[in-house]
DNA sequence: GTGATTACTTAACCAAAGTCAATGCAATTG
DNA sequence: CAATTGCATTGACTTTGGTTAAGTAATCAC
């Protein structure tokens, strides 16, 4: 189970003896059924996660409509916007799976990042990657039409389709249901 | 000129002597005419920039058009994607405006977190800070027609209409300059 | 298993953005 | 000062997504 912590985190530094250690003694597991809302809009999150099985949508609601803000899959952290602070949140996070997952929370960061500095450096270093593939991510979809972005998704995450229903994936694409079946239909069609 | 920089670090932090004195040691400021390329497609970069004055833009080419990803004004950092590694940048830095900045490297980063672990942490809080907030501004571009972005950078930023041309916010806002031109003429007429 | 709910598809119609081309306007340049 | 260039606007036309509504398929609950 761990191991799948030090095979993300070695994406981005060496594993060392005291790294190995550092993370066994921070991490706590937890597991959840298929449709566990982890969050709620306007709940309070003291936790963040660290997806070893599953996956995992947070959206939000708006026009009625549930608006799919991001899909996470494994090896993927998930930190809620409030994490840390007494703010409510303004989307749920909710597992599309049976979902095992490693929890941190705010104290014990605290402690292991105090123990060890390199921790934080390291999350540091993670903060910044991710801060360069969102700010990717979104220029690829303002420069993209619909039809684009769903080639994209079938092209890169390609097991989103399995996972998640296609009303969500449309809203994930910034389009209506109806628009998604279309695209589908023009592109097989066009076959 | 530094207090620009423990201004905004103030947001994030308390400022201690020490901090002063890190910030101080650690900075070099640079200026450059409006219309500077700060880095071209396919060059490496060694430099980050935090803006003391004026404005700075990020874009890059597709479909022969210019594709504008980001505007950057006072008090924002400027991070190029490929800062610090030896990739070649996917897009171009330009000044909008003649433009002065306290500018970073790798082995000052290196050397300041080293001397002032402090200011790592801060930099981990501030990197995460900025993931939520581009998470934001993606979901709020994901969830609105052209219009309503157009009429969000009224509101949020409307500087940026004073400094930009209409077919960078057009590119900015996902849309056809001539599309930006209907809603602007859409938007009068209503009045 | 059956009925109810939810998800997906299809169609007709509308509104808005893309495309292409032309025009006007202002700033810049030779 | 005339010519050029770049930008914004406008118009005609096409394409595509949103909206509404209906029908079909799949899933869930009892």
């Amino acid at each position: 189970m761990k191991s799948e912590i030090l095979k993300y985190l070695s994406k981005y530094t060496v594993i060392t003896k005291e790294l190995e250690i550092a993370i066994s003694e921070s991490t706590l597991f937890k597991s959840f059924k298929k449709g566990s809302i982890l969050l709620k809009e306007g709940g309070i999150s003291n936790e963040c996660y660290f997806i070893l099985k599953g996956a995992i949508r947070t959206y939000f609601l708006k026009d009625g409509d549930e608006k799919t803000m991001e899909f996470y899959t494994e090896e993927q952290p998930v930190v809620p916007a409030n994490y840390g602070t007494s703010k409510p949140s303004e989307y749920y996070i909710e597992c599309l799976e049976d979902t095992i997952v490693s929890v941190g929370n705010p104290q014990l960061e605290k402690e292991t990042f105090q123990k060890y500095p390199q921790l934080e450096s390291l999350s540091r270093l993670i903060a910044e990657t991710i801060i360069i593939k969102q700010q990717e991510s979104f220029t690829q979809f303002k420069t993209s039409t619909p039809e684009e972005r769903y080639l994209n998704i079938l092209k890169t995450r390609p097991n989103l389709l399995q996972i998640a229903p296609q009303h969500q994936l449309a809203s994930y694409l910034g389009i209506k249901p109806e628009s998604l079946s279309r695209i589908r239909k023009r592109l097989m069609d066009r076959k």
